[in-house]
DNA sequence: CTTTACATACATTCATGTATGTATGTATTA
DNA sequence: TAATACATACATACATGAATGTATGTAAAG
């Protein structure tokens, strides 16, 4: 049997998609070849070569499956309307990483794009469009920052910018370390109170 | 002319050692070969093999000639001594921090490090290496917490093991980013206050 | 009948590891 | 102290395997 339906030529698509995420988690994306792509998901390089052009266009179909959804929900400009923008941006970080504690999907397509790649030559593309999407959400979080010190729910004397970076520093430092060995500490639960903890830095005198 | 004298012989392996530092750096660990280590350093692969194994003991060489020392300051027990015990961790979350934004060779590994290598297969003696080293530091970085918390300095509703996690979050983080794209934000100016803001999280009640 | 969705087969390029060559430093001996 | 023997510090050459990309085959969907 060859020649498939759209609909089962789309499941066989998502059926590599999910075999790469499992041998790029085990072994490294540089470290995999497509024929072992190809071997856990059941097809041969051909399919590989149909569906994408290539080793680094697989990858980002892979983090774009996984991350585009995620990324919009993060990118949400009604962060600005609220009463408690302070409260709002609270809100978006423990949700972002209570979802990567909760999915494994999430904690395994992270755990990829951190410890199990490098963000370098065709990988280039999917290391801009992760800058891009950074860039947007600094940009949104520093005027949810500066509408939170108009509000005094931040001290004078903190620079929004700043505050921004800490606050990503704090999130993705956490990701990282949590990805890198998720035994080490359970992130469900250390996540809230280290948050509040430099969120209430923020509004010490 | 082939055999050197054992001076001239470290400073070939050194000199290794420095291309290999340059070629990762530019293309990645996984995407260079040994030949172009070995063009960069103006040698041949013969010389890198055998001053080294492969490419795992050639990468952890490089690691281990900037990190060790480094790693090796971080960790003074007499931490515990300080009159001011969140003071002194405050110092030494700084001093390594700034060592990193200063020394653009400590700058060069630490972004091979996270960005430009796969912590997977072979490299797993770097990795082992760096999981016990962090270890170390959670437990040292932990005993100063405790301390800081009996003499006051820490509101008693904190727990040592979440303070910890969360600095050892934020430096990283601070790291993490800084090396994705130096231009972001400047590492030497952002470190200071966002570390303690995180620090006077840990005092509010 | 044409295009799709693959499988199969092929050619080529590299990177690795090892084996071997070789000239020089260094220790030993007489 | 000079001659000798051995180890060192590489360079060179070779064999092997593996991964990639492409070209071609093919059967069924549309």
């Amino acid at each position: 049997m060859v020649r498939k339906t759209k609909e089962e030529a789309q499941e066989t698509r998502h059926r590599i998609l999910d075999a790469a995420e499992r041998v790029f988690h085990a072994q490294g994306v540089a470290r995999t070849s497509l024929a072992q792509v190809a071997e856990a998901a059941g097809v041969t390089r051909g399919a590989i070569y149909w569906h994408f052009a290539n080793k680094a266009d697989l990858f980002d179909a892979m983090m774009q499956r996984v991350i585009g959804p995620a990324e919009a929900g993060c990118l949400d400009p009604a962060l600005l309307e609220a009463a408690d923008p302070l409260a709002a941006v609270r809100g978006l970080a423990l949700d972002f990483l209570m979802q990567v504690a909760r999915d494994p999907q999430h904690q395994r397509v992270f755990e990829i794009a951190i410890h199990k790649s490098e963000y370098v030559g065709e990988m280039a593309d999917a290391r801009d469009r992760h800058l891009d999407c950074a860039r947007r959400h600094r940009v949104l979080l520093e005027a949810a920052m500066r509408k939170s010190q108009e509000k005094g729910l931040i001290a004078p004397h903190h620079r929004p910018q700043v505050a921004v970076e800490g606050l990503i520093a704090l999130i993705d430092g956490l990701l990282l370390n949590w990805t890198l060995d998720n035994g080490l500490f359970p992130l469900a639960d250390y996540a809230a109170p280290i948050i509040d903890t430099y969120l209430a830095g923020l509004r010490t005198v």
